[in-house]
RNA sequence: CGGGGUGUGGCGCAGUUGGUAGCGCAUCUGGUUUGGGACCAGAGGGUCGUCAGUUCGAGUCUGGCCACCCCGACCA
C-alpha cells in the first residue's frame, strides 16, 4: 500500500499536494475548502470529461446548461429534497457592495438585499425541473435526455481534498420519461456506463448496487450506486444514478398527454459523477513513487528523456527521439520529449513517475551506438533495454498490458479485502484489523442499520446488484435475512 | 457546532529567561556536471495572521478577533 495512505502522521491530502497534483485548498477563507486544480489534475478531469461525454452521446443524451442560482422557492418544492440539502447551502442574499461611510474598505449594501435569496444549485433538480415544465407536454417530448457539465456547492461542514470540497465539478444528468419502466431502465443504463468507464478508463473495479433507505437520495425512489474499495480499506461511493418516480414532476407539475390521450406525471431519472473520481483514481493507484495513471486516461502517455554530454550528442538523440516520437503519434499515443536542459535526467525520471506517466523512454549516447532504447513501465517500475525496431508496435501492446494489469491488480486487492462475515465478532475484528468490503446478512431494518454504523462507523455502501439470495441471520440481530449486503467504512 | 492543534520569505520549519529575525528546500548569477531528484561559490526575498494592551523595547507576555489543519456530527 501506498505510504501516504498508511502513515498516519501525514496526511494523505498534503502528500498529493506536495508531490502530485497541486490542488491546494484556496486560502482565503471565503473560499475554504474549495480546491485550485492545477493543469496537471485538470487535464485528468478533461479526460473523464471527454470519456464520458461521448459515452452519453453514445446513448443519446445532449448537453444544456441551467442558471448557477436557484430561487429559494423552487429549492423548496421537494420536501425530502430540501431537508436533505437544506443544511448545506449556500445562500446569496445581496446585490451589490458600497464603499464603508467610516472608510473601512467595501461592505455589502443593505440596500441591495434580494427579495428572495437565491441558492447556489447544489443540485439542479430543481431549477431544471422548472424548466421542464415548459418543455413537456406530451408522450411526443419524451424522453427528454440532458446532461449538464457544471460546477455545484454544499457547505460541507468538513472538507477533503478531491473527495469532498465546497464546490465541485461534475456532470449531472436529467432524464424525463412517459413510463416507470423507461426511466428505471435509464436509471440503469447510466449506471452500466459508469460501471463501464470507471473500470475500462480508470482501471477501479466497482461493485453496482441500490442504497438503503437511509442513504438513498433526498427526493430519489431508488438510489444505484458504484462503490469502491481504496488502498486503506476504505470505501468510496464512485458515481450514483437516481429513479426519482414521478416526485419531482409532481412537485413542479410536469405533465404530459399520452398516446391515449390521458394526463400523467412523467417519470424522472437523475444521476453524476464528480471529480471525486480523481480522487479516487489516487486512492486506488497511488505508490510510493507518486500518481500511477491508466493509459486510457493518461493526459501524456510516453515521456522520452534524453541523456546527454555534447550537443553534439544531443542532436544524434535528438534526431532519433524525434523519429520514434512521430512513429509513436502516428498511432494516437500522447508523447512528450522532454529535452529540456535545465533539469538532470534523474530529475527528470522521479517528476514524470510523480505525475503517473504510463512509460518513458530514455535515450543516451549507449543506446544510440546500439540502436536500442530504454523502457521503464510506471505501474511495476520494470525497466528494460530493446531494439527500437518494431518499437511502436511494442510500444502500442505495452500501454494495453499496462491498462490490463491496473485493473487486474486493483480487482485482486479488492477481492481480497473483501470478506465474508457471519458473527458480530468477525465484523468487528475485520473492520479493526483491515477494513475492507464486508458481505454480511442484514435484517433489512433501519434500526439495525443505524446501530451497527454507531457501533462500528460501518454502513451499508450497498444492496449489490448480484448479490444471490440465500438463507441467513443478521449479522447484528439475528433476524433472518435473505441476501449479504455491503458494509464497509467509508470517506 | 464540540474536542485537539497550528498561524514566522514561494513551500516546510526553528526562534532560549522579552533586546529589533534565522535554517532547509525552491528562486536568481557564475562555474563544474548530466544512465535515478548534482556540487561549489555568491545573491535576492519576511510590516512574524490580526487588533488592542503591558513594557524603554514584543515573533516571544496578556486579552479579543480571524483563519487553517486533524478527530467527530454532515456528505458526491
Amino acid at each position: 500500500m501506498a505510504k501516504f495512505l498508511t502513515n498516519r502522521d501525514e496526511n494523505y491530502a498534503q502528500w498529493y499536494n506536495d508531490l502530485v497534483i497541486k490542488a491546494d485548498m484556496a486560502e482565503n477563507s471565503a473560499v475554504r475548502g474549495c480546491m485550485v486544480i492545477k493543469p496537471h489534475g485538470y487535464a485528468l478531469w478533461e479526460k473523464i470529461q471527454s470519456g464520458l461525454d461521448r459515452l452519453f452521446k453514445e446513448t443519446g443524451h445532449v448537453n444544456a446548461y441551467f442558471p448557477l442560482f436557484i430561487p429559494k422557492s423552487f429549492f423548496s418544492r421537494e420536501a425530502a429534497h430540501v431537508e436533505g440539502f437544506a443544511k448545506e447551502c449556500a445562500v446569496v442574499t445581496h446585490y451589490r457592495l458600497k464603499n464603508d461611510p467610516d472608510g473601512k474598505g467595501i461592505i455589502v449594501d443593505e440596500d441591495a438585499k434580494l427579495e428572495e435569496e437565491l441558492i447556489i444549485r447544489p443540485t439542479s433538480e430543481t431549477i431544471i425541473w422548472n424548466s421542464y415544465k415548459n418543455w413537456i407536454q406530451s408522450y411526443r417530448d419524451l424522453p427528454l435526455l440532458i446532461n449538464q457539465w457544471a460546477n455545484v456547492v454544499r457547505w460541507e461542514m468538513r472538507t477533503r481534498l478531491f473527495i469532498r470540497t465546497a464546490e465541485f465539478l461534475w456532470q449531472e444528468g436529467h432524464t424525463a420519461h412517459a413510463t416507470a419502466e423507461e426511466a428505471i431502465e435509464e436509471t440503469n443504463r447510466i449506471l452500466n456506463l459508469y460501471a463501464g468507464f470507471v473500470e475500462d478508463y480508470m482501471a477501479i473495479p466497482v461493485i453496482k448496487g441500490y442504497k438503503t433507505e437511509n442513504e438513498r437520495f433526498a427526493g430519489a425512489i431508488d438510489t444505484y450506486t458504484i462503490e469502491a474499495l481504496m488502498q486503506d480499506g476504505k470505501a468510496l461511493q464512485a458515481g450514483t444514478s437516481h429513479f426519482l418516480g414521478q416526485n419531482f414532476a409532481k412537485a413542479f407539475d410536469v405533465t404530459f398527454t399520452d398516446k391515449t390521450g390521458k394526463l400523467d406525471y412523467v417519470w424522472a431519472t437523475s444521476w453524476g459523477v464528480t471529480t471525486r473520481l480523481i480522487g479516487a483514481l489516487i486512492m486506488v493507484h497511488s505508490d510510493n513513487s507518486g500518481l500511477v495513471l491508466p493509459p486510457r486516461l493518461a493526459p501524456l502517455q510516453v515521456v522520452i528523456v534524453p541523456i546527454y554530454k555534447s550537443e553534439d550528442q544531443l542532436n544524434t538523440i535528438s534526431a532519433e527521439a524525434k523519429k520514434i516520437k512521430a512513429s509513436l503519434e502516428s498511432e494516437g499515443i500522447t508523447v512528450k520529449y522532454d529535452d529540456r536542459d535545465t533539469h538532470k535526467p534523474g530529475w527528470k525520471f522521479a517528476d514524470y513517475e510523480l505525475k503517473g506517466v504510463p512509460v518513458r523512454l530514455v535515450l543516451g549516447p549507449r543506446d544510440i551506438e546500439n540502436k536500442t532504447v530504454e523502457i521503464c513501465r510506471r505501474d511495476t517500475l520494470e525497466k528494460s533495454t530493446r531494439s527500437t525496431e518494431g518499437l511502436t508496435g511494442h510500444i502500442v501492446s505495452l500501454l494495453g498490458d499496462i491498462q490490463s494489469n491496473m485493473l487486474v491488480r486493483a480487482r485482486r486487492f479488492r477481492d481480497e479485502n473483501t470478506f465474508k462475515v457471519d458473527s458480530w465478532n468477525d465484523f468487528k475484528a475485520v473492520l479493526d484489523d483491515q477494513g475492507g468490503f464486508i458481505l454480511a446478512h442484514w435484517d433489512g431494518t433501519v434500526e439495525t442499520e443505524n446501530r451497527i454504523k454507531e457501533e462500528t462507523k460501518a454502513t451499508i455502501r450497498c444492496i449489490p446488484l448480484d448479490a444471490p439470495e440465500e438463507e441467513g441471520k443478521c449479522v447484528y440481530s439475528g433476524k433472518p435475512s435473505r441476501r449479504r449486503v455491503l458494509f464497509a467504512r467509508s470517506y
